[in-house]
DNA sequence: AAAATTTAGATGTTTCTACATCAAATGTCT
DNA sequence: AGACATTTGATGTAGAAACATCTAAATTTT
């Protein structure tokens, strides 16, 4: 359903109006989804945006500061989502011998066991967005988004 | 800072993926926007968002059903969105004569003052984007996303 | 080197979301 | 009409976000 349809709206202020409102609806429905899919495996979003972070890690450990600067939310609290993690099994803390402040974390094999299944699933999800978006059609919208995205801070 | 440096990635599996994550790294740093314009008012993007439904009514009563269904977030729990109102003094409810399951909601008066207050500082807001998104951008931007929207359902 | 500042991460608190369940009113079906 | 299903909204609950605060360790300043 278009997004005007699902809010119901016959106008906007301005195109710039629908395209705000536009992107948090698509980025409601797409995390929808995304939670959808990862549900029946006891995984969020935000944890499986970590799982991804670690598994570009390839299995160099990471400091947890360096995962939150690379989370789609800056605001998600990585300390406590790791800790679920953990208490999954997932992912291991190491201390870090070069500063004593950090935490580094690694996945553990169960959890790159994990994070390869939940990764195909993923993928398979984007890749079916080839139907609908053609590779054109996506750089541009991508590049329309980031010029907004550039100008914040 | 472009999404692709903001999540510090250097390669995309392939460009949907990169459009998914720059979509849901550009909502999550929209409502952050929103967020702060708005909370010096004590308001919520949420609780905004219920607001800005009730002024396109006009004064007209609107079940509390139909709001959710215009709610940007279908998820948000509008029952209990709308009680922060109340107690603020925003918005009354009224019993429905016709289906007393329903119950309809209005602005009062500091609801309706309030709401063209917040109103102003969001269109200031929005067309500021003017100046980073022509409207052929925007408007091609709009049709790519939500040809995603239509897809679901 | 001592003091002050900054950084990394944990934790406390309040609010909100996600999800399930519930009760009451309405609608449907035979 | 009576039984069953659906709709509307409220509410209970676990967990997560938002925001502030705190401790320890490192860095900078003087």
């Amino acid at each position: 359903m278009k997004t005007s349809d699902a809010l119901q709206m016959d106008s906007f202020a301005s195109p710039q109006e629908q395209l705000v409102l536009t992107v948090l609806h698509t980025a409601s429905s797409l995390l929808g989804k995304h939670r959808m899919l990862l549900k029946p495996h006891g995984i969020t979003p935000e944890q499986f945006n970590i799982l991804r972070i670690l598994r570009g890690q390839r299995g160099k450990p990471i400091a947890l500061r360096d995962i939150s600067n690379r989370m789609i939310d800056k605001n998600s609290n990585t300390s406590r989502l790791v800790d679920k993690l953990l208490t999954k099994g997932l992912v291991q803390r190491e201390a870090c011998p070069d500063d004593r402040r950090r935490v580094d974390i690694v996945l553990t094999a169960s959890g790159q066991q994990l994070t390869e299944l939940l990764k195909n699933i993923m993928d398979r999800e984007m890749s079916s967005l080839g139907d609908v978006w053609s590779e054109n059609d996506t750089r541009s919208a991508i590049e329309v988004l980031d010029r907004w995205n550039e100008q914040q801070h």
